[in-house]
DNA sequence: TTATATGCAAACGCTTTGCATCACG
DNA sequence: CGTGATGCAAAGCGTTTGCATATAA
C-alpha cells in the first residue's frame, strides 16, 4: 500500500469519500519531500487534472488537517506550510530551513519541561507546540561542499 | 518610567523617532493585559486620536516586533496575536487560552531537550519555538467558582 | 531642506463561501 | 432521489504599498 493509499484510507475510515480529486491530493501530498503550500498543490494538481478547483484543494487539505494526516506549520518567516505526519501520536516538527524536509519528533523529555513550567506558573497547561528549525544533514553537506569548492 | 516610556526609549535608542503616534501605540500596547491584535490597537487608538491610520499601527507594530518588544504568536485557533515581552533574552510564551494573559518563559531545561533532538536527527538546529497554552490561575479560579455556583 | 513619518485608499495574498452543477450511494 | 463533492467566481480578512502630505532633524 502506497503512502497515498494510506491517506485515502484514513479519509474513508473517517466517513469521507475517497474521490478522485482527494486521491489526487493524497498523491501530491505523499509525493512531497518536505513542506508544501496549498498553492503548490494547486499548481501540481492542475498539471494532472486541469479542472481541479482551488477550493477543492483547500477543502481536502482541511480534512487532512482535521484527521491529523497533515499539519500546518508556521515558518519563522511568518508564512505557512503543510507537512505530512503521523496521525497517531502527539509530536512536534523539526524542519530543514533550507530544503523543507521534516521529521516528526516525539515529546520525550519535553513533557517534563512542560510540566515544570505549568507548575511553576500555576497554569493548567492544555497544549503545547514545539517547532524546531535547522539544517538537515544533506543540506549541511551540500553547503560545506559548495563552500569548500568555491574559495573567496 | 512607565512601561510605555520604556518602549519609546527602545525606539529612540534604535534610531527611530518616538513620535506621538508611536508613543500612543506604546501606551496601548503597554496597557494591554494579555494579547492583542492590530485591529484592537487601531480601534483603541482611534478613541484617542481619530485620524490615526491603520498603516501607522502596522508600521509601529513592525518596528516593535523587530526590536523584540512585542512578539507575534500563532494561537492554536490559527489566528495571530501580539504580546509584549522582554526584548533582552530568548524566551517562550505561556498563554492563557481564556483571558490571553501571558508569561515569558526561560529556556531552562528545554535547551538540553533541543540539543538532544538535534543530535539524534543530525540536524544543526538554528532556532526553536515553544508555545504553551493553558488556563491561568485567575481564570481557573473563576471557572471553578462559576461551575460550583451554578449546579445543573 | 532633506529625511522620516503619516493618512488614505487601493492593492495584495491567502483562504473561504455561495451557488449551481455533478457524482456517488 | 438525496446527500455529498466540485468548480468557479466573488467575497473576506488581515496586512502591505503607493503616493501625496505633514512633520521632524
Amino acid at each position: 500500500m502506497t503512502p497515498a493509499d494510506r491517506i485515502s484510507q484514513v479519509l474513508e475510515r473517517a466517513g469521507y469519500q475517497a474521490t478522485p480529486n482527494r486521491r489526487l491530493v493524497a498523491e501530491l501530498v505523499a509525493a512531497t519531500g518536505g513542506h508544501f503550500t496549498a498553492a503548490d498543490l494547486l499548481e501540481r494538481g492542475r498539471r494532472e487534472r486541469v479542472n481541479i478547483g482551488r477550493a477543492t484543494i483547500f477543502r481536502a487539505l482541511d480534512l487532512l488537517v482535521a484527521l491529523k494526516v497533515v499539519e500546518r506549520l508556521d515558518l519563522p518567516s511568518g508564512s505557512h506550510a503543510y507537512v505530512v505526519c503521523e496521525p497517531d501520536r502527539h509530536h512536534h516538527h523539526l524542519v530543514c530551513s533550507s530544503c523543507g524536509r521534516n521529521e516528526d519528533i516525539a515529546d520525550g523529555d519535553l513533557a517534563r519541561v512542560v510540566d515544570d513550567i505549568g507548575r511553576r506558573n500555576g497554569y493548567r497547561i492544555e497544549s503545547h507546540r514545539l517547532e524546531l528549525f535547522g539544517t538537515c544533514p544533506a543540506c549541511a553537506a551540500t553547503m560545506e561542499a559548495t563552500q569548500t569548492g568555491s574559495p573567496v
